[in-house]
DNA sequence: CCAAGGCCTGAATG
DNA sequence: ACATTCAGGCCTT
C-alpha cells in the first residue's frame, strides 16, 4: 500500500478535533490558546505568536504509524479515503474547555458556545489583516461569575468550566508535567476534574497531551464497534460504564496497539461522513 | 460495581 | 405550530 505523508488539513480541521476555525478562500485560521494559526492547503503553519508549534503532529512518523494501525479492512479502507487526516496537537487548556462543552452535545453547537466564551472572555487581536479573539487563560475564567459564563449558553457546564479553570490557574494540575506522565497515571489526574469523565479525558490525552493510545469512545465510536467489530468487542449495553470503558479501551490498545488513537480518529471521520453529519 | 435519572440548549424530528 | 427527541457524557443516588 502507498502511504502518502502530506496532510489534508481539510480533513483534519473536520474531524471532531477542533472547533474555532474557519476559512476563507486560501487559508483555513484557527485559535489554539493564546496563539492564532493560518494554515495553507498544504499545512504549513503561520504563527500569531511567531511559535514553532508542531499542531498537525508533522513529526510523527505517519508512515509508520498508519503501518501499524492497519490491523484490519475497515481502518485500512478509513485511512486510504481519508489520507492526510491527522492527529492535532492543541493547546491543552482550550482542549480541556472544548471537551468539557462537548458533553452530552453536537458540533455546532459546541462551536457556538467557544465562540461565546472568546468574543466574551478572550483578547481581541489582529492577524494578516484579520480581528480574532484568543482563548481566555485559565485565570481568566477561574475568576468569571457561573452566570457570565452561562450567557456563553453552556448551561450547567459553567460550573465546571469554572472549576476546571480555577484548577489550572492553581496550577494543581500543570499539563507540562502531564505530557511526561503515562497514559494511566495522566487519566487518573485528570479525571479528577469535574465533568471530566472517561470520554473527554482520551479525548484530552489524545489532542494536546501526545497520549496517542488514547482512544475516546463516544456514542459513534461505540456504535462503529458494534457495528463493525462485534466479533472483536462485544458491547451488551448501550450506555458503558467506566468499568468496560476501562476494558475496552484495553481490547482496542491491543488490537490497534499504541497508536490507537489514530485508528479511532479515522473511524470516526469514516462514519461521520457515511452518515453526512456536519462539521464546522 | 451497576443501573437509572437528571441536566442546559437548540436543531431535528413527529 | 408545538411537543418530543436527541446530541462527542458526567455526576449523583
Amino acid at each position: 500500500m502507498q502511504i502518502i505523508t502530506s496532510i489534508d488539513v481539510e480533513n483534519s480541521i473536520n474531524s471532531g478535533q477542533v472547533f474555532l476555525w474557519k476559512k476563507d478562500e486560501n487559508y483555513w485560521y484557527g485559535i489554539n490558546g493564546q496563539d492564532v494559526l493560518q494554515v495553507d492547503l498544504n499545512g504549513n503553519v503561520k504563527s500569531y505568536q511567531k511559535l514553532k508549534i508542531d499542531f498537525f503532529r508533522k513529526n510523527d512518523d505517519i508512515e509508520k504509524i498508519i503501518k501499524s494501525i492497519s490491523k484490519d479492512k475497515v481502518v485500512k479502507n478509513a485511512v486510504k479515503k481519508y489520507q492526510g487526516l491527522r492527529i492535532t496537537r492543541q493547546d491543552p487548556f482550550q482542549c480541556l474547555i472544548s471537551f468539557i462543552i462537548s458533553s452530552n452535545s453536537n458540533i455546532p453547537k459546541i462551536k457556538h458556545c467557544l465562540e461565546n466564551i472568546v468574543q466574551k472572555f478572550g483578547k481581541k487581536i489582529t492577524f494578516e489583516n484579520q480581528k480574532f479573539f484568543l482563548f481566555p487563560e485559565p485565570n481568566k475564567l477561574a475568576k468569571a461569575s457561573i452566570n457570565e459564563i452561562k450567557k456563553c449558553g453552556v448551561g450547567y457546564r459553567a460550573t465546571f468550566i469554572k472549576e476546571a479553570a480555577k484548577i489550572i490557574a492553581s496550577k494543581d494540575i500543570k499539563f507540562e508535567q502531564l505530557k511526561k506522565c503515562d497514559y494511566q497515571e495522566t487519566k487518573k489526574i485528570i479525571c479528577q476534574i469535574p465533568g471530566v469523565g472517561n470520554k473527554v479525558a482520551d479525548c484530552v490525552m489524545l489532542f494536546s497531551l501526545n497520549k496517542l493510545q488514547a482512544v475516546p469512545l463516544d456514542r459513534w465510536i461505540v456504535r462503529i464497534l458494534g457495528k463493525y467489530y462485534s466479533n472483536k468487542f462485544e458491547i451488551k449495553t448501550k450506555t458503558i460504564t467506566e468499568k468496560q470503558y476501562e476494558i475496552l479501551h484495553e481490547k482496542i490498545v491491543n488490537h490497534f496497539g499504541p497508536y490507537a488513537g489514530y485508528a479511532q480518529q479515522f473511524l470516526f471521520k469514516m462514519e461521520r461522513e457515511n452518515h453526512q453529519k456536519k462539521w464546522l
